[in-house]
DNA sequence: ATCTCCCGCCATATG
DNA sequence: CATATGGCGGGAGAT
């Protein structure tokens, strides 16, 4: 018995790991599509199990599962033989592991090609699958919204998808790294390791409630959907509304590791970060539980995909499971070649779509009566304003708002209004198409026009400023985007609350420059604290932005004393196309902000559209859509505001350094970093110190005195990925302090935070990498690390405000101890 | 005992 | 109102 069980196990990883290549050895070369209509239901396969299956179909069924990548399905099946055989297959009754939403997932990815052909697109009709999985509808919900959280289907109506396979998963996963970015992950994971820590000495930490307030949540709990530009829910009923929460725990959950550098992501961190993460000490116990068990699913999901598989990984403390990214390595966005050789299959971004207002309001989240989220007392002040707040908005015609990534990130909240919403929405929405709609949204809250576009998709247009891209609207197709891009542009589901935010203040942007500033405050207000976010961001942050950093630092560089407000305004200025512009930078303050915040969104990526998108946009909405989406798509989210290389490298950095919470730095620079950089950010966070100017690698070292962060290196997909550019390295990062170091390799990171955005960066120190390993085994060794900072707990550096808004970080200095985790594989 | 996570009740949303 | 969707959490199988 066990050992059948342990063959399988050891085929899965077999065969998983192969797979991703490919044709391995055993594969034989399918094509990756499956055939659409395979025939695997789970009758098909008791019978064969049954006969004892003849060597042929055995092969057969190998391939297929081979292909499909369902190896779980053939161990499945051996099991299922042998105990059939042995006894005469009493029936097997199907032992809950038969019943596994994963097995059940592959079922279900089985059915149909990786990357069906655009021309031929495959429905999917939830009857059908039902029956012929045998299961039942409840299942096939889960298994379809994690699906549709990653864009490879969409829902058309009722009982009704489409299926669009893997081709947009690049887009996607670019699209959730940026947002993941932007929502300072990589920071909130970091403080939660730090609570725990603190927590193990000290466990009356009150202090540190307040920076777990703060950092999350409460705004966070807000969720939006990122959204592909093709891929739209278009279903109206469904996608506006409510219920998205595991698609949108889905995408949040990716963005964890597409953030983390060592891509591994422990269950309870994640559950932690989903939640509001009030967390805290409030230990909702049974909400923890039941993020946990929702986190299972999706994660059986994912794991389905090949996305993701489960590791444990061992501290001190115990065993925690874990899971370690095994999907595709994401750009950063930049640039990229490379996008585009992902993309390949966009070719034409599309647009798309509907704009309908009906839309926009359906995109609006509800207010969902319940939202409520755990809050501490302090916010739930704010929570219930900003629940008034969306009230109205909701009530507002055009409350769903869509946001482009970029203005997502207004995520803050602002409580005010909407009223502006609607108007503005209109506006924008006339140009756009689906995208457009999204965007509009977005952008009516944001600001009217924008939809942020595009941007350039590269950096170093994007570099440029504002100006450079037009905005969407009209000029839209502008420029650049010649390709690409890589940028990913998304478009972020709001929920009511953010729209406010964003509404409220995107008005302003849009029509003034804000200044900063006061973004900032406001952020400050609603958000949860954003001083404390902040700083933690700081720390947090580290890896991921040391692209990000040096983005910002570029940035500063170029404006330098230009506080963020001052570019703000500065771009908003030099946008002659004021909404254009205008919109970018609002967005890119929102982003700042969103960074801030989590967006709680459903992303969307606007960019190309895979053959899904609606292809057909309008020419009009087209263009403009598609050059927004190609425009944005390098820094559509973030601020979407096209940096020059230079300043991507530095200029973002400097956005940390402002706001706060606020004005991060969006994820633009962000993404533009890696061009800059260019290197290895595959780690995305990461990395990257490279560039920054001299002054962020004086930063930097200021900083890694104070925070020695254990490094790691990354794992292996980082390594590999890296060529490491001059920096190389790595990347430390840590997630939360994780730093896996894959056997072979070792690196020695030197991670700094520091605390607020401004800081962090993480020197990475040398590392060498061994080529890059794989596949680590089993057993990893990852050291996390924790913050410690030296007076206490909660020394972390605090931030200030500067007059200008910006805030500063002053640094504490933290002390990270390191712990080594094993990972193990199962 | 802990880790996983299936099952399916029942609130909501959609039509 | 009938269904379609899915949030949610009990509690049981797997380890």
């Amino acid at each position: 018995l066990k050992t059948p069980l342990k063959q399988a196990a050891t085929s899965q990883l077999v065969l998983t790991e192969r797979q991703p290549d490919c044709q391995p050895l055993t594969t034989p070369p399918k094509p990756k599509e499956t055939p659409p209509a395979d025939p695997w239901t789970p009758t098909s396969n008791l019978k064969m199990l049954i006969s004892a299956a003849s060597p042929e179909i055995r092969s057969r069924e190998q391939k297929r599962q081979l292909s499909d990548s369902s190896s779980e399905v053939l161990q499945t099946k051996h099991c299922l033989q042998e105990q059939i055989l042995g006894d005469e297959y009493e029936k097997s009754q199907p032992s809950r592991k038969e019943k596994s939403l994963g097995l059940l997932c592959h079922k279900f990815l089985a059915r149909y090609p990786d990357y069906p052909s655009p021309s031929q697109k495959s429905y999917i009709c939830l009857d059908e699958v039902t029956e012929e999985l045998h299961v039942e509808r409840r299942r096939i919900y889960d298994i379809v919204n994690v699906l549709e959280s990653l864009h490879m289907v969409s829902r058309l109506a009722r009982n009704r998808y489409v299926w669009h396979g893997r081709h947009n998963l690049p887009q996607t996963l670019q699209a959730l790294k940026k947002v993941g970015e932007e929502n300072k992950y990589i920071q909130q994971i970091q403080m939660i390791k730090k609570r725990e820590y603190e927590h193990e000495f000290d466990p009356d930490s009150e202090r540190n409630e307040e920076m777990a307030s703060s950092f999350g949540s409460s705004e966070q709990s807000e969720m939006s959907f990122v959204e592909l530009p093709g891929v739209e829910f278009r279903a109206a009923s469904v996608n506006g509304r409510k219920y998205k929460s595991l698609r949108v725990m889905s995408q949040k959950f990716v963005m964890l590791f597409l953030v983390s550098t060592p891509q591994i992501v422990s269950l309870e961190v994640a559950a932690k970060i989903l939640i509001g993460e009030d967390q805290l000490e409030d230990l909702d116990k049974s909400k923890f539980k039941t993020k946990i068990r929702r986190l299972y699913d999706i994660a059986n999901v994912l794991s389905s995909l090949k996305l993701i598989k489960k590791v444990h990984v061992t501290e001190e403390r115990g065993r925690k499971p874990a899971f370690k990214w095994t999907g595709p390595e994401v750009l950063p966005n930049t640039q990229d070649t490379k996008l585009e050789a992902t993309s390949t299959t966009c070719s034409p971004p599309i647009s798309e779509s509907i704009p309908s207002k009906e839309q926009c309001s359906k995109a609006l989240f509800p207010s969902k009566g319940k939202q409520n989220f755990t809050r501490h007392s302090s916010l739930i002040k704010l929570v219930k304003s900003i629940e008034n707040d969306r009230r109205k908005i909701q009530s507002a015609p055009t409350s769903p708002v869509k946001i482009s990534a970029s203005t997502y990130q207004s995520l803050p909240v602002f409580p005010n209004t909407i009223a502006q919403f609607p108007a503005i929405t209109k506006h924008q929405l006339e140009g756009q198409s689906k995208t457009a709609e999204e965007m509009q949204m977005k952008c009516a809250l944001s600001s009217p026009e924008a939809v942020p576009k595009p941007e350039p998709s590269q950096q170093p247009a994007l570099s440029q400023p504002l100006g450079v891209c037009p905005a969407s609207h009209s000029s839209v197709s502008p420029v650049i985007l010649p390709h690409p891009p890589s940028g990913v542009s998304y478009a972020i589901y709001l929920h009511p609350s953010q729209a406010h935010t964003v509404t409220t203040y995107s008005p302003g942007f849009m029509l003034q420059p804000l200044p900063c500033a006061n973004v900032t405050g406001i952020k400050s207000n609603n958000s949860k604290v954003l001083n404390k976010v902040t700083t933690e961001e700081g720390d947090t942050q580290r890896g991921t932005e040391e692209p990000t950093k040096s983005l910002a630092a570029e940035e500063r560089l170029d404006t330098k004393s230009e506080t963020s407000s001052q570019r703000c305004l500065k771009r908003s200025q030099a946008l002659p196309e004021n909404n254009l512009i205008k919109r970018r930078k609002s967005d890119e303050e929102s982003l700042d902000t969103s960074l801030t915040f989590f967006p709680s969104g459903y992303l969307i990526p606007l960019t190309h559209c895979t053959h899904g998108n609606k292809a057909e946009c309008s020419n009009k909405e087209k263009a403009g859509v598609c050059s927004l989406q190609h425009t944005a798509y390098s820094s559509p989210i973030t601020g979407v505001i096209p940096m020059p290389a230079s300043e991507l490298k530095t200029v973002n950095i400097p956005a940390f350094h402002i706001t706060p919470l606020n004005i991060m730095l969006s994820p633009n620079s962000i993404a533009a970093a890696p061009v800059l950089s260019n290197s290895c950010l595959n780690s995305s966070s990461t990395s990257s110190a490279p560039n920054p100017s001299s002054s962020a690698l004086n930063f930097m070292l200021q900083h890694i005195g104070l925070i020695p962060a254990g490094v790691q290196v990354p794992a292996n997909p980082v390594l590999q990925h890296v060529p490491v550019s001059s920096q190389s390295e790595n990347i430390s990062h840590s997630s939360g302090s994780t730093n896996v170091q894959e056997g072979k390799v070792s690196c020695n990171i030197l991670q700094l935070d520091h605390g607020g955005l401004s800081g962090k960066y993480s020197a990475v120190v040398p590392l060498q990498q061994p080529p890059a390993p794989k596949e680590p085994q089993e057993p990893q060794a990852v050291t996390e690390n924790f913050f410690r900072t030296p007076g206490g707990p909660n020394t972390e550096p605090s931030l200030s405000a500067n007059s200008d808004g910006t805030q500063r970080i002053s640094q504490g200095t933290l002390y990270i101890p390191q712990r080594k985790l094993e990972v193990s594989e199962d």
